[in-house]
DNA sequence: CCTTGACTTCGAGTCGACTCGAAGGCGTAC
DNA sequence: GTACGCCTTCGAGTCGACTCGAAGTCAAGG
C-alpha cells in the first residue's frame, strides 16, 4: 500500500495533526462509537480518515471543550447516522448544551469577578507602598482576600 | 455544650449549608489544609466554624468553579498565613488565574459560536418542513452537522 | 533479508476532587 | 437510661476521559 494517501484521507498521524486528539484518543473515540460513518482501514488495516470525518472530529473537540460528555457525543452521532427524521433531536441536544454553556459561562464570568475585584484590592495594596494595612476590612471587602 | 453556638460560630452543617459544600468536603478541605486559620473545635470535638471562614470558604467556592486546583487554593491560603509581605506573590497568582479564566471563556464562546451556527442551521432545516437535503453543504457548512 | 517506523490491539494505570459508608462518641430530650 | 441526632475518624470507592506501554503486524527502503 502507498506511503501517501489521496488527499482528502489520510492515516492517523495527520488526523492527529490536523485536529489536536492524540492517537490514542483518535482510536478511543472510534471503540466508543463517536464516528458518525465507520472508520475505513487500508490493506494493512491501518485507519483510514476522510476529510469529513476530520470536520466531524473539530466539532468533537469543540462540544468536548465545552464539557459535552463522550455519552452525549455518541448520542449525537447516532442520530447523524437517522438522517433527516432526527434532526428535531439533534436540535434539541444542542439546545440543551447551548444552555449548559451559557451557565458555565456566567459562572466563569461571577468568579472573574471576584478574582478581579481581589486583583484590584492588591494592587491597591501594593501602591500603597508596603503598608501594614493588609488586613483591613473595607465596604464590600470582608476580609478573606 | 449549648446546642446553638453564639451567631458568628457554626458547625459544619450550617456551614455546609452557608456554603453549598457538603460536610464531607468541608473535613476534606480542613485535611487539604484550604483553610487561612484552623477550624475551632468545641468540648465534644465538633468543628466551629467562624463567619470569617464561610467567607473563605465562598470564595474557595468561586475559585474552585472556576478551575483552581486545591494545590493553588492551599499555597494561597499559607500566603495568607505569611503576612502583608506575601501580598505580591497572592497577586501573581490571582493574575495567573484570571488567565485562566479568560482562556476559558474564550474558549467556551468559541464553541458556543460553532453550537449557535449548528442551531440556527437546524432551525432553518425544520422551518424548510421535513425538507431532504439534511445532508446538504452550504457555504462555510462543511458537513458534519 | 533485515531494519525501520508507523501502525495495530489489548489491558492496565492515572488524575483530582470528591463521595460514601462503617463504626463510634457525645449531649440533649424523653 | 436510652434513644436520637449530629458529629467524629478512617479508609475505600467513584467518576470520565484519557494515557500509557507492551507485544505484535505490515510495507517500504537499503
Amino acid at each position: 500500500m502507498p506511503t501517501t494517501l489521496t488527499p482528502p484521507r489520510m492515516r492517523i498521524a495527520e488526523a492527529s495533526e490536523r485536529t489536536g486528539l492524540s492517537g490514542h484518543t483518535l482510536r478511543y473515540y472510534e471503540q466508543e462509537r463517536l464516528f458518525v460513518n465507520p472508520v475505513e482501514r487500508d490493506g494493512a488495516g491501518h485507519r483510514v480518515f476522510s476529510e469529513e470525518q476530520i470536520q466531524w472530529l473539530l466539532v468533537c473537540s469543540k462540544m468536548r471543550s465545552s464539557g459535552m460528555s463522550l455519552d452525549h457525543i455518541r448520542r449525537y452521532a447516532e442520530l447523524m447516522r437517522g438522517g433527516p427524521a432526527t434532526v428535531g433531536e439533534r436540535y434539541e441536544i444542542l439546545r440543551e448544551h447551548e444552555q449548559k454553556v451559557r451557565d458555565q459561562l456566567a459562572e466563569l464570568q461571577a468568579a472573574l469577578d471576584v478574582i478581579e475585584h481581589k486583583i484590584a484590592f492588591y494592587a491597591e495594596q501594593m501602591a500603597e507602598g508596603t503598608a501594614d494595612q493588609a488586613w483591613r476590612n473595607g465596604p464590600n471587602c470582608s476580609s478573606p482576600i
